[in-house]
DNA sequence: TTTAAAACTTACCAAAAGGTAATAACATTA
DNA sequence: TAATGTTATTACCTTTTGGTAAGTTTTAAA
């Protein structure tokens, strides 16, 4: 990432989010805020790791807000913020364009 | 990808055109049928390697269509097919969103 | 005092992605 | 006959990505 002339705002995009688990992600904080463990169990395939790393990042892009609790054991909650959430319609037309795409490839 | 219950469509969209190359690649597309010369004079930071590879994936996914010329040297055009068209107003979205985000970022 | 629970963190390793550079193919032109 | 131009293809190598599994932290409960 060099960026020459500071990259295209599409790249930008993708930058954040063309991922496959964090996609995967907002679509579960889309219905609300979640715990690290309730998104993980919804989640299964991703690793621990993998979703620890994918959450601090999208937390540092301004995606997810990350509350924490004083508690023993602890309790972390994760939510979209409204830059997040805006990512909505985005998300829903890709959406929709995959699912038109996969009908066409069967039927 | 076992997809235990055939994938989330937003990941079937993400497949398709969830990658550096493949945005900018369909942006340039998006202006009209391009050799693969021009492609690569456009776009000079993709590899021959990767342009090749990115635009045969692509034309196996039905998003481009590749009309070879039975000339020497050989001439070769690629250009969207309806489908990669049909997938204009969700580069459109992202590229706002991303470059709002810019804004948002600097100022 | 040991155990348990939740959310990480780290080390190590295997797989995948992607770059470079050399090579092919072949009709036309010099 | 040799060079040219365009679109690939291939081998080799480096970098990046991501998985597994073990360890950490801290308080409360057993």
């Amino acid at each position: 990432m060099t960026d020459q002339e500071t990259e295209c705002p599409v790249e930008t995009t993708l930058s954040l989010i063309g991922d496959k688990w964090k996609v995967l992600i907002i679509g579960e904080l889309l219905a609300g805020m979640k715990r690290f463990g309730e998104l993980h169990r919804t989640i299964p395939r991703i690793s621990q790791k993998m979703l620890t790393q994918q959450l601090r990042q999208m937390e540092k892009d301004g995606l997810v807000n990350r509350k924490v609790y004083a508690e023993v054991p602890p309790r972390v909650e994760y939510a979209l913020t409204e830059l997040g959430r805006s990512l909505k319609p985005i998300l829903h037309a890709m959406a929709k364009w995959g699912s038109n795409y996969k009908k066409g490839k069967k039927g």
